[in-house]
DNA sequence: TATAACTCTACTATTATAATAGAGTATATA
DNA sequence: TATATACTCTATTATAATAGTAGAGTTATA
């Protein structure tokens, strides 16, 4: 698994509008702007968010984007497959974009990677973005402690 | 971390090689046959992995390659960080190829990325080429003893 | 000295990435 | 109803990586 500038940005997208959920829409500029990622750029990622039922949006005046689901039932490891493909290390053990190999049976390397993709799989589909909301409130409460002392 | 042919195909030839290892030197012919590997590209493969130091050759007729370590000291993270680049998902928790990201303390995402690092690293790090050879000879062990069944 | 086999550099085709650009469409509100 | 605002859609581009191919050069052995 590698994570693209595409992948990062679609993340910090999503955990943008979790930030925000139930709190009305968000404008991508807004999104754009605080996570330091091009407007254009953030569009594609969005509508193709949007493509995969993870965001909804309404245009016009007064439009913008909201989370479809509830932050803690989406997982990191949907919103990588979905911008950067299979989790697994090599296609040849991917369960979402599995290719067959030849040598399949003889092949010694294969399980290593079946371990390295059942683990990464482990951490990416466990963590959700409330748990990533989380971290976020409680890192800014610290700051926040650390500032008024 | 993702496998691509080039890193797939180096690991493949030091497995050939370790096969081979105190049998004397093996011809990049042989290898390229035995995996199946593009022989013009192999041949790339082969001059990285010898300007790393894992295999070393010799030129001229009767001339060809042979492991320049014993198979147990060689981990199959050594081969993919010389071929694919750090092991890590993203650049900014790489050991072997950070680059800073100015929202470090901020990122939420950073100790996922982190322990999907570690959990990798600790695959690929503690699996050798002898491990390889032994699961290699196992299985063709196996398949002996059900053809003559 | 001929041959076999490694060495080195250059070139190419294809694809992915990371954007940028601009015209089009929908909606709230004055 | 007009207008401003914000999402939508398609096209284009620059750069880099990948996966080779090609061919001339060098070295060791018989």
């Amino acid at each position: 698994m590698r994570i693209s500038f595409r992948g990062d940005y679609a993340l910090k997208a999503i955990l943008d509008l979790a930030l925000h959920y139930n709190k009305g829409l968000v404008r991508i500029q807004e999104i754009a702007k605080r996570q330091d990622i091009p407007l254009k750029y953030l569009e594609q990622i969005l509508l193709a968010l949007k493509g995969a039922g993870f965001v909804k949006s309404q245009r016009g005046s007064k439009g913008g984007y909201y989370l479809a689901k509830e932050p803690g039932t989406i997982k990191l490891g949907e919103i990588v497959r979905l911008m950067e493909g299979p989790v697994a290390p090599i296609t040849c053990v991917s369960k979402s974009c599995y290719q067959k190999c030849n040598e399949e049976k003889k092949c010694v390397f294969r399980p290593v990677w079946e371990k390295v993709r059942k683990m990464t799989e482990g951490v990416v589909d466990e963590v959700s973005f409330e748990d990533m909301c989380k971290q976020y409130n409680e890192r800014n409460k610290k700051d926040l402690q650390m500032y008024y002392i």
